[in-house]
RNA sequence: CGGGCUAUGGCGCAGUCUGGUAGCGCGUCCGUCUGGGGGACGGAAGGUCGUAGGUUCAAGUCCUGCUAGCCCGACCA
């Protein structure tokens, strides 16, 4: 993309609406624009990475071999008042009346209805174990959103629902979903650490929340050091492997890490006191197993291998995909603005003219751009007739990994400007090596 | 939902106390000079002062209602 031709609407200072630095940034680097409280537009640069997150999201779900749908953002309230949530949800959920004066309400969560799409097909075990998926925005009328994405209104989310025969089943589901999720957060450069969490009005007794460490967390965490040496990593896992996958959730959840909603002081003070932490949080995914709670409240039931009628075990697992970017930059920022870990950013790299309209500097950055294209990457071309300051504090603002910088002086020398965004670190070298270095860089993240 | 605060050009703010017909910085547009970290000079566009009503010769300013947004708390992915 040329930045001449594309709409990124940067501003110099901070609007007042903002109080966090996420929220601030993402005003600032023109990726939100807010519509009302807690409700926002994605401009460009913001839709590009909310797109790549999800993105990411499906190849995980996909490779464990979870299915994706789609479901409707507003639902009937039959269903919910089958469930007896459409009582129990509060004014959190928002309520509507269409024309024949129906009600409907726009969906906070769909476990109702994908149980509803579940009993309506599937009726016989053979049919087990089914995962479906969808990334769909959701509606909660918080009381008081706030911090920007990370706790707005309208949020878009990943929420999958496994149905399985009994229990031991249903737990192997579990435990491949703490599996993608680990994946997943890799990739987006994000450690996220799953943590003992408290079922909360979805309900269920196993249930542990991912958990991302930021000063403006909303919740409290308790942990030991060690488990921030865990990585998953490149590993090759079996996801039928019903070891393998509880292999995984025991290494991750063996030792102690909770919220404050389920802390436990006497088994926090057994670890080393040198390893003992308390952090601030944000919570960025959540997986549960309830059961059959709601199989059993709207009939989603299979016959076994005995003949018998018997209601699914089930659980459902979210990922919040727009608080993902708030949580993103809180973990990963300077004071100059976003830096996107490469998994994620909007464009892989930022080339930067010093002299347009020079004709070997146009021309330098013109091959550049191509080069790059043709290596299947997606650079963004600062083409502005800018100075150079202000064509460095947009790229700096904005945080795309890399930085080729092109100018007259190196020119002259044959060669351009390469700089880590992250390192500041800069190295001099001929546009053809800057081209093959970034190629390099990506090929293990594309 | 309790407590606090705000609303004036695209963004950040002053002007309100003490009423007299709206100003600054940034950004935007045009031109010239510039050119390796938000440059300089000259010119220009852009505002029903959140909204409804009231007081007054006169309201951005005083009074009342309403709406929207922000912060702290309780609540929440």
């Amino acid at each position: 993309m040329r930045l001449s031709r594309y709409f990124l609407p940067v501003l110099k200072e901070t609007p007042s609406e903002a109080s966090i630095v996420s929220h601030r940034l993402m005003l600032r680097a023109g990726m939100i624009k807010q519509e009302q409280a807690g409700i926002y537009s994605w401009l460009p640069l913001g839709f590009k990475v909310l797109q790549r997150l999800q993105q990411i999201v499906h190849e995980e779900q996909q490779r464990a071999g979870h299915i994706p749908l789609l479901m409707p953002t507003l639902q009937p309230a039959e269903l919910w008042k089958e469930s007896g949530r459409y009582d129990a949800y509060g004014a959190e959920m928002l309520r509507i009346k269409d024309r024949h004066d129906r009600d409907m309400l726009y969906g906070p969560t769909n476990e109702e209805m994908i149980t509803d799409i579940f009993r309506q097909n599937i009726a016989s075990y053979r049919d087990l174990p089914l995962t479906l998926y969808h990334i769909q925005w959701k509606f909660r009328d918080e009381i008081r959103p706030r911090f920007g994405v990370m706790r707005g209104r309208e949020f878009l989310m990943k929420d999958g629902y496994n149905f399985d025969i009994d229990m031991d089943a249903a737990l192997h589901a579990y435990n491949r979903h703490l599996v993608t999720y680990l994946r997943t957060y890799e990739r987006m450069g994000l450690q996220a650490i799953p943590m003992r969490a408290d079922g909360g009005p979805i309900g269920g007794d196993y249930t542990h929340e991912f958990l991302v460490l930021a000063d403006t967390g909303e919740s409290e965490v308790f942990y030991d050091s060690e488990i921030t040496d865990l990585k998953f990593g490149d590993r090759e896992i079996d996801f039928d492997s019903v070891d393998e996958c509880r292999a995984v959730l025991e290494e991750f959840t063996s030792r102690y890490a909770r919220t404050d909603e389920t802390h436990d002081e006497a088994l926090f003070n057994e670890i080393p006191e040198e390893r003992r932490r308390t952090a601030r949080g944000i919570e960025v995914g959540q997986i549960f197993y309830f059961g059959t709670k709601y199989s059993e409240a709207m009939g989603a039931t299979v016959q076994n291998a005995a003949g018998e009628n018997v209601p699914v075990h089930m659980g459902s697992h979210g990922i919040g995909v727009s608080r993902l970017l708030g949580a993103i930059i809180e973990a990963s920022h300077d004071d100059k603005g976003i830096i996107w870990p490469e998994g994620v950013t909007p464009f892989h790299a930022g080339i930067v003219n010093l002299r347009q309209g020079d004709a070997e500097a146009d021309a330098a950055c013109e091959g550049l751009y191509k080069a790059l294209r043709a290596k299947g990457l997606d650079p963004l071309y600062d083409d502005r007739d800018e100075r150079a300051g202000a064509k460095f504090a947009t790229m700096d603002l904005i945080g795309l990994p890399w930085r080729i910088t092109v100018g007259p002086r190196g020119l002259k020398n044959g060669v351009v400007e390469l700089t880590s965004r992250k390192t500041g670190e800069s190295t001099e070298m001929a546009p053809e090596a800057a081209v093959e270095e970034i190629a390099k860089i990506y090929a293990g993240v594309l």
